[in-house]
DNA sequence: TATTGTTATACTCTATAACTATA
DNA sequence: TATAGTTATAGAGTATAACAATA
């Protein structure tokens, strides 16, 4: 049986994720902001990008997405150059260091949650597991 | 068989909560802020709690609680007294317009993800069903 | 003219530090 | 002295508006 009314498993949800994000942001230790991170993992996954593509992937506006590249670049962690089609485009492709970085940090970054998880029964760390497409899919409809 | 490899579910399900929240932000249209919405669902499921009973189970430092409490107050959606038995806390309850604000607001604010959880198949839906109680636990561990 | 990205600016939520008042 | 809450201040991440360069 369900454990919450139709209506309520949306607040119930949206409860969760506040509370939960905002544990994941004070749980860690780590150099690298949550957005220049993110933005890390998108470069490693899919090869460069330009700044569009980024801000849409992310769902910032592009203002914020120039922000977090700027931090990077300056930290030599990405690269931009002039799009050669198109050259109003930026596109911003992860550094030697930026990989580096990222595995480092990836861990770091996870280790608290990765903990919690492990103190979970199997079933519930199943039901996770089957969860975290689903929510991706969520915040990407 | 699992979706991700043990390492990766903490990951991919830290990047599904930083998306979905950042999501859930965005297409809210409300005038209740995200803390004083979940102070006053605090206050309508336990009744009256001190300020700093409400910080701890926000997880937000006293101060942050201050604010949010302050707003809520001068909306008159809550009021402040002091307390009893100890006269340098702060009890506060919700009024009988916030109860009111509460009910109207969280329909709206869960409108966007109640209707993309109901285009998820009913075998989805049951799984953050199960998920939900899960992140909570999480989140407050 | 329309689009890509940047700069300038402001807002929200949070934190730490210092303070007030009670205990 | 220690604790509950507040005030003052700062920082991170985001947004909108105005601008630059290119299409």
């Amino acid at each position: 049986m369900p454990e919450y009314a139709d209506d309520e498993l949306a607040a119930h949800l949206r409860a969760a994720i506040m509370r939960l994000r905002r544990r994941l942001v004070q749980e860690t230790d780590s150099e690298l902001s949550i957005p220049a991170m993110t933005v890390l993992g998108l470069l490693h996954r899919r090869g460069e990008q330009t700044v569009g593509q980024l801000a849409a992937a992310e769902r910032v506006q592009p203002p914020s997405m120039t922000r977090t590249v700027t931090c990077l670049e300056r930290d030599g962690l990405v690269a931009r150059r002039q799009g050669e089609s198109d050259r109003r485009q930026v596109v911003v492709s992860i550094t030697e260091d930026g990989r580096t970085r990222l595995a480092a940090d990836r861990d770091r970054r996870t280790e608290w949650l990765a903990r919690r998880l492990a103190d979970l029964t199997p079933d519930e760390r199943a039901v996770l597991d089957e969860a975290a497409p689903i929510l991706e899919g969520l915040a990407t409809a």
